[in-house]
DNA sequence: GGCAAAATTGGTAGCCTTACCAAACCAAAC
DNA sequence: GTTTGGTTTGGTAAGGCTACCAATTTTGCC
């Protein structure tokens, strides 16, 4: 494994189980078992590092949610694999990370704009593969609800916040869903 | 004005302006005119101020949201008022602040659940008052939906990110609001 | 083997933060 | 007018972070 892959490693475990404020450069180096001197001559400048942690993170969820989907293209499968990335953690403090960056460093603001267009795009396909009809509005409505979910999970991080990311999501796709046999009310 | 509203105003313009990093016990000081150590004697921790300015800032923004209510309480006054009071990005960077804070201060937490739970309460009577009927859920799926598109927003502060900020609340109320005339496609 | 480039280390300058403390100050109560 | 309690100030200790650099080691190549 390449000294890169470890730092982007450490990286992206420290984020998801510390959160952003423990991303440093010290702390990165020691999980990654090299020196702090040695992280900066991969990354010289703290962006670079967030940005490619960013990326690598969001790459790998993507396989992930690719390989769920392969799996068992249809809702419920759907909302389980959401819920459990979405509670996970990574994916929500990758984005609050990269806010927070972002906030000082106005630089990083131009790649974050394209992650987030190509996270639309993805869940654009996922939509689509899972069988419910996306225009471009109801794209931007699926990820702000989960992103929200994610985000409002975050700041509790209890069970009462795991429960309602799954029913979330649950009813956010029943509703999406095209219905297979409608029945009605009495 | 006492000081300590005037630290808390100063606080939270702050934060609007500057985002969390630049929430620091220096700034704010100087933001309020007084000296960093006398922040300190009325609010001996960080968190005991987070929480303040978080406390304080949701509680005007309450306010807000009960004025613009108050003045004309159907649909397309109520995505108006709230696209202004995303994209305004007071009310996503409180929570984004307070998650951050959370991370190396888990005593934050606590009182974070409670103000979610407060907020979601006045998103239910705030939908109530739209004429649209919401349980639980609804009202979960609502506030997920606001709490991501102002996320989205803050992360990328462009023209494309507010005015995804304003469709996405139109379409969100609009497939809520109950219909006055039906209309189906031919 | 020897050379050049890349990788790695130890060390440190400079900055910023939070939290604390002792001293000065003010204002109201007695 | 003095005492007492709350306010304000200046100063600072301790610690953490980023960024840099000079020196050493390793690696790949001729």
């Amino acid at each position: 494994m390449s000294i890169k892959q470890s730092i982007l490693i450490a990286g992206s475990t420290l984020l998801r189980e510390k959160g952003v404020s423990a991303l440093t450069q010290p702390q990165i180096a020691q999980a990654a078992g090299i020196k702090q001197s040695h992280l900066t001559y991969y990354f010289p400048k703290r962006a670079n590092l967030l940005l490619a942690i960013a990326e690598f993170t969001l790459h790998g969820l993507m396989d992930n949610i690719a390989a769920q989907l392969q799996a068992n293209p249809r809702g419920k499968t759907l909302a389980d694999g959401l819920a459990r990335l979405l509670i996970d953690g990574l994916p929500p403090r990758v984005l609050l990370g990269l806010i927070v960056a972002a906030d000082s460093d106005p630089d990083i603001r131009k790649p974050l704009r394209k992650l987030i267009r190509h996270v639309r795009l993805s869940i654009r396909h996922l939509l689509e593969r899972a069988g419910i009809a996306a225009d471009d509005e109801a794209a931007l409505l699926f990820h702000a609800t989960i992103v929200g979910l994610a985000v409002m999970h975050q700041a509790r991080l209890n069970r009462e916040s795991a429960a309602e990311v799954r029913s979330g999501l649950d009813r956010l796709i029943r509703t999406l869903m095209p219905k297979p046999a409608p029945r009605r009310r009495p």
